[in-house]
DNA sequence: TTACTATTTGATTAATTAGGAAAATGGAGC
DNA sequence: GCTCCATTTTCCTAATTAATCAAATAGTAA
């Protein structure tokens, strides 16, 4: 493999990390429903500020969210949209495993 | 936030987590040409046997990649079509930062 | 059974990641 | 200037992940 293809997978390896973590994946079906303020996330998944704050950078640093500043608050935006449409299908492939679970707990 | 919600997140997140690492993508755009056998796909991504085993691993336990045995050989293939889709997506946001990096270091 | 091939598993170590608490930053308003 | 507010950064510790090597497993064929 030649570095740029390295590079190429790097990065965009970068933006599936970024969305492997529950918090984060819930910070993004969040911010479907609009730009919110870091408080109001806070509030949305409950824990720490600073823990909060660090989870956005990575979503930032990745390409999946936006920042800018209002006021004293700082409100975060979803900048690739795809990502939903893509979440939306894993979803259904989860949901599927779920009921796969249940059916064994059953049995 | 419920146990189930978060069990949902956490399924969720476990398939971006499977595919957040430079290796496991390159094994994924791989196997859009079709079932391969370990052998093959070490071939392809050139490092040990036993690390791309276990990264496999990872694949299957998130439902990316499905085996099967073939005589000795055993056999890897995508179950997770829409993965693509979405990794088709990423991929032209990852050329646009790649490009933005060039005009950085030019400048 | 023995030898061989393809793959997985275990043990170890190094590196990265996550979370909490406290300190630091950057604007806004007095 | 100082003070408040929202957020970020730093420091620390615990947990997870990745890579390598060696050993184990599972099937094949003599």
């Amino acid at each position: 493999m030649s570095p740029h293809e390295n590079e190429r997978l790097r990065l965009k390896a970068e933006v599936f990390k970024a969305m492997g973590h529950p918090l984060r994946l819930g910070v993004i079906e969040y911010l479907q429903t609009g730009e919110k303020c870091v408080c109001e996330i806070v509030e949305q998944v409950g824990t720490e500020i600073s823990n909060v704050s660090k989870h956005l950078s990575v979503l930032k640093k990745s390409g999946i969210v936006a920042d800018r500043r209002e006021g004293l608050k700082i409100m975060y935006r979803l900048t690739m949209p795809c990502a939903l449409d893509f979440a939306r299908c894993v979803e259904n492939v989860v949901i599927k495993r779920l009921e796969d679970q249940r059916a064994v707990m059953v049995a």
